[in-house]
DNA sequence: TTGTATGCGTTATCAC
DNA sequence: GTGATAACGCATACAA
């Protein structure tokens, strides 16, 4: 590998000089610039971030750690946090966290010796507080979005998911639908007793009753929900609408009401949430009715308030609340 | 940010006994090492990966450049880098391309600033050479997963994209389809045109005649499908079988199919390319024959072919052909 | 076992 | 305009 010694050399100049070339100042004679500039063309010369880094204690980089790379729920988040990474100068490294907590902490740990200004990292509460904890002892700079810390106060993105349940529940309750499910998330995420916690609050705030079957347990996938669904519809249950703690779940449990010759809405309506089918959100039968998380701004916020932090050392850490949003579809009547 | 020097001192001790404590090597008494031990964790001292990659000349570090991490074709690829990566004691960095030149150069230079150790690129060549370019010029180990690069030896990762579209064609003209068409990739990639050219061969191999309609050109997204199918449709057209350059084209034409009110496999075959329906791939209606790509042995692969070139300065690149796999699922008959 | 000195590749300070 | 020299934080050969 060249370093800046060789192209001095070669130049017959100072590596002082080479530098100043490199990043553009002043104070280095036509001449030598253009000298320099050749012999780094020809030498194919690349400085080094590394050393650069070093001596700057500046990176500008950001490092995310995602649950998992593989599941198009993030891309929406992926592409504010990039778009905005972009537009304020940084690069933005991502990691796989494999939704592993080994994965994910090996990685806080890989970012926070000195190769990144500061990290994002998403993730429930419930999972994930001795990453975050492991985080907040390591890194000066971070943002958490989804997860909370109650111990420090912290940058944060939040979501209501309270409010987006209860809104999508009574939306059901006024078409005049009245044997109701929902279906829950993963019982192990505060988003999903959230989430939960609104549906029930407005069947109360509504008179209507909550029964044996009306809250079903399922996950943030496709599998549980259509084996939930399915026995339902095999056990000769009914439901006229189901309010689905995920989109994916909504379409696993979509596939057995076909499998069962039921039709969406007639027979029974569909709210999803989270909005997440991103590439084919339009060539997916049927189109869901579904609370949309704001997920773009959310990871475009994120990386807002981390180069805030990064760039005013003392500025408060803040937490911002987003509000979903209510997308109207095919699956209500 | 606490140094090496700190702990040092506070320990009063040299840094090098620190440095010992801190890579698990010999040299340094029980009492020191205890003592070193405990002021680390107390300060949550972080050593510098920085200050040691640079004095190490290695990261223990793989840049990945994607066209996309938003596109669920690129799953299977970055789950089997992420695997092969680990199990190799490497840390995997991936960075959005974006699918722009602009943003992918941007963090080949970012990562080729000796903050990695290698790099592996995905990309068709026709519209990446300037990409695959500057990497060879600036980065001595990399692997190019579909690309080319004619003018010099490198490590490749290619697919047999032509004897995958033989078979597949082959398949439906076996089955006594004898309107098939042709609804090819984005013509702008190689791998498109190596698809079209097993789908001629095949036809012309079984005396199947090729006409003005024969081949429709769409790209490897549902929405130019969807147009071209409803087209057809409406000019009363009525292929009896399908085959597809890309699994998302294949889903834009099936809904273009469903809205004219025919049915798959029974009035249209399809036969998709990629299997790129991961999540849900079980949950989408209907279940798509294709042909698959093995993209995660190929992601594992380049990682390998690229830690060999890391380990062996003067290893040969080696060029590594993947053959797809035939899927058979619900839409032929 | 311990510590000193040197270097990794860069930028920044300060003479000249 | 130019060039020594000293950092940045760490690892290591070598001397003690």
């Amino acid at each position: 590998m060249l370093t800046i010694s060789d192209i001095a050399q070669k130049a017959q100049v100072s590596r002082t000089l080479v530098s100043r070339v490199l990043n553009n100042k002043s104070g280095v004679s036509p001449e030598n610039r253009a000298k320099i500039l050749a012999i780094i063309e020809e030498n194919h010369y690349v400085p080094s971030g590394l050393a650069r880094s070093l001596v700057m204690q500046k990176t500008q980089t950001i490092g995310v750690v995602m649950d998992d790379l593989c599941n198009s729920y993030f891309f929406d988040l992926i592409s504010g946090i990039q778009d905005a990474g972009e537009k304020l100068g940084y690069n933005i490294l991502f990691c796989n966290g494999h939704s592993t907590m080994e994965t994910k902490m090996k990685y806080v740990d890989y970012f926070s010796q000195g190769r990144t200004d500061g990290m994002i990292a998403y993730g429930s509460d419930l999972e994930n507080e001795p990453l975050f904890l492991n985080m907040a002892s390591k890194t000066s700079c971070f943002v958490l979005i989804e997860g909370q810390l109650s111990s420090k106060n912290i940058n944060n993105i939040q979501l209501d998911n309270y409010t987006g349940a209860y809104k999508a529940t009574t939306h059901l309750i006024k078409l005049g639908y009245h044997n109701i499910l929902h279906f829950t998330g993963d019982m192990n995420y505060n988003v999903s007793l959230e989430r939960l916690n609104g549906f029930v609050q407005a069947m109360h705030d509504n008179n209507m009753p909550i029964q044996a079957n009306t809250i079903v347990y399922a996950d943030y996938f496709e599998k549980i929900a259509y084996q939930q669904m399915n026995q339902l519809l095999n056990d000769g249950h009914r439901p006229d609408a189901c309010f689905f703690g995920a989109d994916k779940a909504a379409f696993g449990a979509i596939r057995a009401i076909y499998e069962h010759h039921l039709r969406i809405p007639e027979d029974i309506a569909i709210i999803g949430f989270d909005d997440d089918v991103p590439d084919s959100r339009d060539m997916i039968f049927p189109n869901l009715t579904t609370m949309q998380q704001p997920l773009y701004d959310m990871g475009k916020t994120s990386v807002e308030l981390l180069v805030n932090s990064i760039e005013n050392p003392n500025a408060e850490p803040q937490t911002k609340i987003f509000e979903p949003k209510f997308i109207i579809r095919d699956t209500c009547r």
